[in-house]
DNA sequence: TTGTACGCGTTATCAT
DNA sequence: ATGATAACGCGTACAA
């Protein structure tokens, strides 16, 4: 392995010259562009990023933050951005918050003396305090928010629409003959899951079913209790149809259903949120709104590597429309 | 922010000083530390880790490469390696080889390119050649393979006891009635597979189970063809348990054998591999070999930082021993 | 104990 | 079109 003085000590030419044939490859001779290639090949030569980064400023390093990345809607996101920047000469860095604000703050520091060019982040429950955004600024570093954004304004964002694709999953299961629906929620704490909320109170408004705050259950996350709440709650309510806020959280209300000995979609017919790839596995498969993560993630991808070259930050937003996936689960079984 | 010069200028002392104070430690006074500290807090000090990394050699970065960030399997072992390293100051940086020797080979180069201090990899598929070795070496860049590596010597490695594995989830097939066992095998290429296979036909002999290759089947991934597979090769050898080669593919076997009829555990007992979080999502729950997969990104982060600041390479290996999770999906309904 | 000065491998500026 | 040289921010051998 060697850098370009190795090159230039085998070509006799100046570091300067192979400097510009390596980069910007104009204002150099199509000979010695050649001499010099031929070089770099046969010496095996591979740039020192690190040194190129000190001179340059410019790392060629992405750093993204996730709550978890052994969680399959994140990971998939990764993957998409991986994919994306990768394709474009980028590595990524990545950290996790595990939902800790001062790990997140951590994070962005670790980024900063690292030189990134970029962060993308998906913000933790916790976090409320947005003072690091005027550093980064500062630092001249862009950042995007994807999937959980702070609530303020002059951001660039890359977000699902939370609101519609409940929208339309509370629709599919009125349209399917539900009269009686809840829905579990996720943490309110997150704009995502007030928007999924959201959304589910406009449909039922919308097909005027009755709606009240008790049709918006929370779990314990405790079996036994879980279970009493929705025994408790199908059997007051007549409950026929669920909606859930999330794949994971909608098989676990599926097994409970299963085993309070109702039918699903006979007796109740429930929608989960995000399309993991779990949902199909289970049975019956369940109905689930995609959440495309992998898209998300090229989308975020795209549009911090976008915002590398801009003099001026501006905001920017765009939002994934929901896809419903019908499955077995909100099937009504046609006699 | 701002970096040592900035330090001197406001101490008065030099640069040389302010960077002892930063690092080494040693060598400079109480009175003069304090007085660094003190300014390196006011003027909110960060280091800049490229210029570091340039200067000494050592990036603080480890990379990692895995066939798919979005297995969770991956991810979990990421998640273990993101706590271990971070928690003594490392950052990760994450490359997917998608199962292609030639994006494995990529992804090596690039960080070589960037300097960093030890690679960690889990190989893909393909992989065959692994001359890139001698170049790390060279180098002085440590690497260690995970769950999956190159059938040769000298070389670091933290794998999970496959043989042993299998022969467990066996053994406790057999114990629980089983006569008619077969094994649904995974990509042969890896010789963690082939050690699960092994496992299987140790365990089948050690019982004296009548043992023959048509006990082993490959999955074609295509439902309808599978599914006559199975059916015929259940009806043909009376098959009444399967040990399959992971808890993803087990769900898909699970998923058949109830399509086809037979009760769980009632008829077939099944027993996967993994330990994966859908392993208990799905009715009814499998049993399973847990393969701590975060331990294992934990031990392979601890083996790469303890490779860094050796002299000569060592060869290394750590050998993660299996644990029985006995779930419904196996049990003898006791009468 | 502290300061001076050089070098890590590039890129960029200014000459030629 | 090419070359000489400074600079990026830090670490360390050497001098004081």
């Amino acid at each position: 392995m060697s850098g370009i003085k190795d090159i230039a000590k085998k070509t006799g030419l100046s570091l300067a010259t192979i400097s510009r044939v390596l980069n910007n490859s104009t204002l150099v001779s199509e000979k010695t562009k050649s001499i010099v290639l031929n070089a770099a090949q046969a010496l095996d030569y591979q740039p020192n990023l690190t040194a190129a980064a000190l001179r340059s400023g410019k790392s060629k390093i992405i750093g993204i933050i996730v709550p978890e990345i052994n969680n399959p809607f994140f990971s998939s996101i990764i993957n998409g951005i991986e994919q994306y920047v990768g394709k474009n000469g980028y590595s990524i860095i990545i950290a996790q918050s595990h939902e800790s604000k001062k790990k997140e703050r951590h994070a962005i520091q670790s980024f900063v003396k690292l030189n990134v060019d970029g962060i993308l982040v998906s913000i933790s429950k916790e976090s409320n305090d947005f003072s690091f955004l005027d550093k980064l600024k500062q630092e001249k570093i862009p950042i995007v928010f994807f999937d959980r954004k702070p609530q303020i304004d002059n951001i660039k964002e890359v977000v699902f629409d939370d609101y519609y694709g409940a929208f339309m999953a509370t629709e599919h299961l009125i349209q399917q003959g539900g009269n009686h629906l809840i829905h579990i929620a996720g943490d309110l704490n997150l704009s995502l899951y007030k928007d999924r909320k959201r959304g589910f109170q406009a449909a039922m408004e919308r097909y005027q079913k009755s709606y009240a705050e008790n049709h918006v259950l929370e779990l314990k996350k405790n079996s036994a209790q879980d279970t009493q709440i929705l025994k408790d709650h199908i059997q007051k309510n007549n409950v026929d149809s669920i909606f859930v806020n999330g794949d994971e959280d909608c098989i676990y209300v599926l097994n409970i259903i299963k085993s309070l000995g109702y039918k699903i979609p006979r007796d109740i017919r429930l929608v989960g949120f995000g399309n993991l790839s779990i949902s199909t596995l289970v049975q019956p498969p369940i109905s689930t709104i995609d959440q495309r993560a992998e898209d998300m993630g090229m989308v975020a991808a795209k549009t911090i590597l976008q915002s590398l070259d801009e003099k001026q930050p501006t905001s920017f937003k765009e939002v994934l429309s929901p896809k419903l996936l019908i499955r077995e689960s909100s099937k009504v079984i046609s006699s």
